[in-house]
DNA sequence: CTGTTAGCGCGTTCAT
DNA sequence: ATGAACGCGCTAACAG
């Protein structure tokens, strides 16, 4: 490890000038300055960040907190893209990101602040914790620049990213509906997520905009998960066969529909509508392909970088962005007969 | 941020003995310690990582060094299964990841050994590296605790895991030939991997042993991307028609060459074979299913972490391990006829 | 058993 | 324009 202090040795000044001049300070002599860059370069200096943090209060590091990665999240790109997303926009504004996976029995142990102040982060950008999780109130509390993904809360440290939920939803209904779609089933996701709440609520709105009363019996929950909302669906599909058309609010859960209508010999897309929300790889290969609501998480990571550097550097006051979906139309989606 | 000086201050002991109560040294009484635990406990204190790394030399960070991920790295989920491992692993012994996504020629702007020196890095797992990247170099040549990932290089700082390549690939040959298969072509990825040059020398003994000559006509390269893959195949294709197999060096290359297959009206698996590597999770749902070699990326990041805490903490002296692979066969392949 | 002193590598007053 | 001295939060050597 190369310091400022052989630096100084090498050129005879004193670290304080070498500091000073490697840190473009202007009350340093260029002539001095060229020397000294000269023999930082010459021994490969690269300035210690932890030492640097500690002073500075700065280390250049954002945290992407996500929640419990495991071997099961593999199937899901969508945090694996969002991941390449912040990687990608940090990495070139010379940042370093860090990745903490949690689960809400740890949140109990470790307080966010520990979390945070335990590295110095600069900055934290939050997917996937559930609503009630600890580390979000914290978070949002904290004064720690904090950008959310997909939970709509804003304040002077605190952003978000999102897409427009409720327009695609709208996209969604509407265009079920304009094709003869009368019986539009929801499956949700689970409880804790905020996108949730808001899709559903979307979709209430959307029916009665179009005029159509809203059913609960219609509405059922596939917690994310393409097992379970291969059974409930299951069940659902046996239950109410008047349904011609299940919109899900992942891609995941569609899959788990798709196999449930296979098993049941329900044609899709004669038979039954299915649509699903995301746009992950597999849409596009199954048999039929499933028609989606395309997010771009990898958008999502890059812009949620941008948010929390701009707080972190105090620039804007409007620290949330919305991006645009897009509903893709494929082959489980047709006419209601 | 509360310190150890807060703490001091509290329970009126002096800042040394707090720390050493903390991190649970013999010579301090066992009351003493627990008025400080319980200081500690009710302040929330949270040890400042920064400056224990400072002066301990020891960070708890492993980094994972990755070649530029970028938005088309999305498609392969290789890469975050072994991160996935590599953060759940990392997480149960009380480490942190960080994650370095690098490029050959920013590889030229900051050394090995300053990415590392940096953040005072404890180890290191490099997956993806090309066979000439001068990181790679640096890293085996340096004595930082170092697991590379399908790259086979031992020594007292620097180990490896991989799955076992040569095996698969004889198995998969063997298989083929057992349906008949007299022609059978290898689509390897390029000449900047390991893997590639393994997996082609394993091909070339695999047809020795079965008594088939090696022909360099049926040896083509998809550069492991699907694009590349269909193009080169789609040729090959046309010119080569008394191939009956094609054993591809990645699954995202046989997605390729299955699409070639579809436009030229070759039937899968009656007119060819197509055998893929990685057991990539579209392999399963692409009509035809793709026949593969499961690795198990995620392991490999486990074990990865495994071995760079042993070699971290001195632990054996075995620095690699071999996972086993196991051929999945599916739709793709059959009988020659 | 406990406190004092020193120093990790760096940035930052405050003099000069 | 440059340097000496101090401190960030912590551990480690040495006394006592």
């Amino acid at each position: 490890m190369v310091t400022i202090k052989d630096i100084a040795k090498d050129t005879g000044f004193s670290v304080t000038t070498v500091s000073r001049a490697l840190n473009g300070y202007s009350d340093v002599n260029e002539e001095t300055r060229a020397i000294i860059r000269a023999s930082a370069q010459k021994l490969q200096y690269s300035p210690n960040m932890l030492a640097q943090s500690l002073v500075t209060k700065k280390s250049k590091i954002i945290g992407l907190l996500v929640t419990d990665l495991k071997r099961e999240s593999v199937k899901d790109n969508f945090v694996f893209e969002v991941l390449c997303g912040v990687s990608e926009y940090v990495t070139t504004v010379d940042y370093e990101m860090i990745l903490i996976s949690t689960t809400t029995s740890r949140q109990r142990n470790k307080t966010f602040s520990q979390v945070v102040g335990e590295r110095n982060l600069d900055g934290v950008i939050i997917q996937g914790l559930k609503k009630d999780d600890p580390y979000l109130t914290e978070a949002v509390a904290s004064d720690l620049p904090t950008v959310l993904i997909d939970i709509p809360i804003e304040n002077s440290t605190t952003g978000y990213v999102t897409s427009d939920q409720v327009d695609s939803v709208k996209t969604v209904i509407k265009y079920l509906s304009r094709l003869g779609h009368k019986k539009i089933a929801f499956m949700n996701g689970h409880k804790h997520a905020y996108v949730s709440e808001i899709r559903f609520k979307a979709y209430q709105e959307s029916l009665s905009e179009i005029g159509i009363p809203y059913d609960d019996n219609l509405l059922f929950y596939g917690d994310f998960e393409e097992e379970k909302a291969y059974q409930t669906a299951f069940n659902f599909l046996l239950a109410r066969q008047e349904v011609s058309a299940i919109f899900c609010a992942s891609d995941i859960m569609a899959l788990g529909v798709l196999q449930a209508a296979r098993e049941l010999r329900i044609r899709v897309p004669e038979d039954l509508s299915i649509i699903g929300f995301d746009n992950i790889l597999l849409t596009r290969y199954v048999s039929p392909s499933i028609s989606t609501v395309a997010q771009n998480p990898f958008e999502l990571g890059t812009v949620a970088s941008k948010l929390v550097l701009d707080i972190i550097n105090q620039k804007s006051s409007e620290h949330h962005q919305i991006l645009k979906n897009k509903l893709i139309i494929r082959e489980s989606s047709g006419p209601s007969n």
